[in-house]
RNA sequence: GGGGAGAUACCAGAGCGGUCAAAUGGGACGGACUGUAAAUCCGUUGCUUCGGCUACGUAGGUUCGAAUCCUACUCUCCCCA
């Protein structure tokens, strides 16, 4: 049986920047064969947030390239936690909220992959092989074959050494590791992807294959990313950005990516999104040319918003920002539906308030809950940095029947970037 | 077990009887400039009914007055065994 794959998987994931190491022999696996491979998921959170996007892009390249992905959500490696890169042994969580986050990141997962036709992905959890595996077995069964001093090699456990590690932690390589053992067995699984960080996880994983199985698997790596300022990807002032839109809206969603340094976003677009080469090198071109525009960040941050989000999703994305950034007045404000006007918002924090006219800013802005005191709403009043539906205001300044937008809204600004509405109660 | 040093605001770190809501730096937020950038410059960074009120590890004490002195406790770090 021969095997093309549709694009040489391993040349693709270097230029893009989403290669960092693999083992001896996974290219050319990859160029012969249709090879499954999986890449596993931490149940941490009940969504993934943009540092998950990382390994999802993997597992969309090896499906885009042919072969067949699988995603594993850590079920059973979520109950043990995982050390890599880890200063401090984590609070294991219990098994209610696991449940709810395995749910809620299998639902985010179909999204990002095909289920059907030739490279069909298939969504598994390490728990269904755990559940009924016994301690006794496994340290005779899987133990036996790797030794105490394979593991302390590991840089996951020889950071913890001097600080301390469980029993627990340091047992993690070998589950991760059966686990990649197992798919090979049971899914014909030869290759495993992931974060730089994994390797050590993933190696273990191809050592019991040959020691258990005899058989032969491979890894394949991605890099860490980092911003160029050293601090954490994924964040932003509000915390991580989740692919939930109930954590993070879709406006906050496009916003992340069009905030987007300058020196990042070639990065980015090409770790992001599945524009070509080509593409992507016409667009830096054109923001050297003009970087004022930004046409890299928007072309990234509409990629990725319909990507992970909707073209609808999107389109509510691009009119908030609009109102928001755009050269808009209180009129435009105005001029807007009620309707309208709560999609743009959507995303903004909001709160209800009633016997709002006659009100003193202060009091207002204190109140509502977007300030935190009065002190502060007067401190920032000092400053001018407060809008009243995009017109600065002092001090003195009293909310009247007329500052209602539709006859019931109030939206307050600090700053440029910092949106409140204020819902107002009949 | 013995000896020593320390605990100050988001962080680091001064202050060592009143003039301390607490220097300085970083961070954060805001303003100017700009591209919703970077760099730079400027401002702010405990609460308040604007009378005050709470705050310098915790609890007491000395004093007209304490972050500063005393006592106990808790915790951290260092050296020796």
């Amino acid at each position: 049986m021969s095997f093309t794959p549709q694009y040489n998987l391993l040349d693709e994931l270097k230029w893009r920047g989403l290669f960092h190491q693999d083992t001896p022999g996974a290219e050319e696996l990859l160029n012969t064969q249709q090879v499954t491979g999986y890449i596993g998921f931490d149940p941490t959170a009940d969504s993934l947030h943009v540092g998950n996007l990382v390994p999802i892009m993997l597992l969309m390249h090896l499906q885009r390239s042919g072969h067949k992905p699988v995603a594993l959500v850590g079920g059973a490696t979520g109950m043990v936690g995982d050390p890599s890169g880890k200063k401090a042994e984590r609070v294991l969580l219990d098994k209610n909220t696991l449940d709810k986050n395995l749910r809620g990141i299998e639902n985010q997962l179909r999204r990002f992959l095909d289920f059907d036709g030739d490279c069909a992905a298939s969504l598994v959890n390490n728990y269904d092989w755990f559940q009924n595996f016994t301690f006794l077995d496994f340290i005779r069964d899987v133990g036996k074959h790797i030794t105490v001093n394979y593991m302390m090699a590991k840089d996951s456990v020889k950071n913890r050494i001097e600080s301390g590690i469980s029993f627990t932690e340091f047992s993690y390589q070998l589950v991760q590791g059966y686990d990649f053992c197992h798919l090979y067995k049971n899914h014909d699984c030869r290759l495993q992807m992931g974060g730089s960080d994994q390797w050590g996880n993933i190696v273990t994983g191809t050592e019991l294959i040959r020691r258990i199985e005899g058989g032969e698997a491979h890894a394949v790596t991605a890099p860490l990313l980092t911003k160029s300022d050293g601090s954490k990807f994924g964040k932003s002032e509000g915390g991580n950005v989740w692919l939930d839109l109930n954590r993070t809206s879709a406006y906050k969603f496009y916003q992340f990516w069009l905030n987007a340094a300058d020196d990042e976003a070639g990065k980015l677009i090409r770790i992001f999104t599945f524009l070509d080469q080509n593409t992507i090198e016409n667009l830096e071109t054109e923001h050297a040319v003009a970087p004022h525009l930004r046409l890299l960040q928007k072309r990234l941050a509409e990629e990725v918003t319909t990507m992970v989000h909707s073209q609808e999703a999107l389109n509510t994305a691009i009119a908030a920002s609009e109102i928001l950034f755009g050269k808009s007045t209180s009129e435009d404000l105005r001029s807007l539906g009620e309707s309208d006007f709560l999609d743009v918002f959507e995303g903004v924090d909001q709160s209800e308030m009633e016997g709002v006219t006659g009100m003193n800013i202060v009091d207002l802005l204190a109140d509502s809950g977007f300030l935190a005191s009065k002190s502060e709403a007067k401190r920032e009043l000092k400053g001018n940095s407060i809008s009243v539906n995009k017109e600065k205001v002092d001090e003195l300044f009293q909310i009247e029947e007329s500052a209602l937008i539709n006859g019931k809204y109030i939206l307050l600004q600090k700053g440029k970037k910092n949106y409140f509405i204020v819902k107002v109660k009949s």
